[in-house]
DNA sequence: CCAACACTGAAGTGATCACTTAAGTATTGC
DNA sequence: GCAATACTTAAGTGATCACTTCAGTGTTGG
């Protein structure tokens, strides 16, 4: 059980992505894996953590579905999941629009009725 | 010191906003939020943990510049800010406009030397 | 005035995170 | 064959996270 004594939910595939989006390295290694596809000591040269951190960032990568890897020979090849970023930019514009909605029609009422006053936030 | 023995870095903007909605309760406080401004109790009720916790959720919410707030008598009000989320978004468009570039350019390789096989990653 | 209300702040706890080191296991070039 | 290469796995550590409880503080309706 969970601090809060109650069941443990499953993460949701958003919370794997923007968890996995929310390091820097793992940015970075997003950044550089959509310029093509690299090896895991590729990933590793830019940054100044052990090969075996690199590897553990890697894992979050996957485990959120952004990333694919695949092992030939001894080096493991890994590459971005190009579909993978929609879901984390679907759920984004659905706010952006809804807020932009939201705005419009508040604009409108105050356009509707110029003599309200300003400062009200409902 | 972190365990690297490196100087800490402060957060980036954008590891604050992925970070902050990496929680499925602070997206569903987001989502609440896109429809209107809320107060901290009207935010607290679909939830069954504390007020203080999420008291706690809003705070990251704040400081990831998502949402705002001002207090009136013993009401604080919250509301998004709309811009903020552009942010990430930007960040991911980037990299979604950058990897369909490269796939174009990796078919229109592959329509220019139809003899080549596939199953290379380079 | 005073009780109910709407938070606020501090302290504590167990889980998870971001690393580390150390010791493996397959591959490959020579 | 054998050393160098490219990871892989396990265990450990301190920091941060997501909560909790409890004890305030300021506000307001009656």
């Amino acid at each position: 059980m969970n601090p809060a004594g109650r069941p443990i939910a499953p993460p949701e595939p958003l919370d794997l992505m923007f968890q996995a989006l929310a390091d820097p390295a793992r940015r970075g290694m997003v950044e550089r894996l959509t310029l093509g596809p690299a090896s895991v000591s590729e990933l590793a040269a830019p940054y100044a953590m052990s090969l075996s951190a690199v590897v553990q960032h890697l894992q979050v990568l996957e485990a959120s579905g952004l990333v694919a890897s695949q092992k030939v020979g001894r080096v493991r090849t890994c590459q971005i999941r190009p579909g993978a970023l929609s879901l984390a930019e679907q759920w984004i514009s659905a706010r952006r629009t809804e807020w932009e909605r939201r705005l419009d029609r508040l604009g409108q009422y105050l356009a509707d009725h110029p003599e309200d006053e300003e400062g009200d936030l409902r």
